[in-house]
DNA sequence: ACACAGTACCTGGCGACGCAAGGTAGAGCT
DNA sequence: AGCTCTACCTTGCGTCGCCAGGTACTGTGT
């Protein structure tokens, strides 16, 4: 567990889900590109086996619609956009996140613990 | 999965033993007392079930070591201090953490995706 | 002396999730 | 027909947070 390449694993864990949410918010995308877009952040690189089975949760839950589109060349995608539920859990998780972000800086920022 | 009490669950994967390192980097503690601590942070708090697993875990990756202790008042306390990986894998959280900080806000903040 | 509460530590089993590896299938090219 | 590229999905594994349960030492009241 100690290792250091673990350490962008953990941090993505929680917050991954939402980075998807936010990514198809404003246009509905398909489950390659994410990957592809997500492969760009350094700090968010996730591989398939770890996005289709966020994105299978995401649509059970009920946070993300899918529709099949014919590909202008190859096989065709599931494109996902959000549902008003997706909206308003992205919404919270927005604030849920400000405050979380400002306890880790209080604690471990500057080493002045509580 | 879309319980938002989860919601907290998944944030602190990840981050809640690079707090807990933390809490110890200038001054011993034993683990009661850092639940107690812990439980105090909206965002962190953590039973025992959690915590004494995590510090053990620190323990065995040679990030904490710890010295027992007798009580004024009760049974022996297990005290947790840094040792010197666990300084340094701190340090490298410090800057992991900012980055991945930035890349969060950039892509869930505002809603602009990448 | 005895029971009881308070403090402090730890563990077993469960569920969730990231991930590597492997699998299926359509589209286009030679 | 064979090959490659794209796109989707599943299986099995390891990690970790957490609930529930368990042990033990100390101090207090009767």
């Amino acid at each position: 567990m100690g290792d250091v390449s673990q350490l962008a694993t953990g941090l993505r864990r929680g917050t991954l889900e939402f980075c998807v949410l936010a990514m198809v918010e404003f246009e509905d995308r398909y489950g390659n590109e994410i990957v592809r877009r997500l492969g760009e952040e350094p700090n968010l690189a996730a591989g398939e086996g770890t996005i289709y089975p966020l994105l299978s949760r995401l649509r059970r839950s009920g946070w993300l619609e899918s529709k099949w589109v014919e590909s202008p060349s190859g096989p065709p995608r599931r494109y996902y956009g959000l549902t008003m539920a997706g909206r308003s859990a992205l919404e919270h998780f927005r604030s849920e996140w400000v405050s979380f972000r400002q306890t880790v800086d209080r604690l471990v920022g500057t080493g002045e613990a509580a």
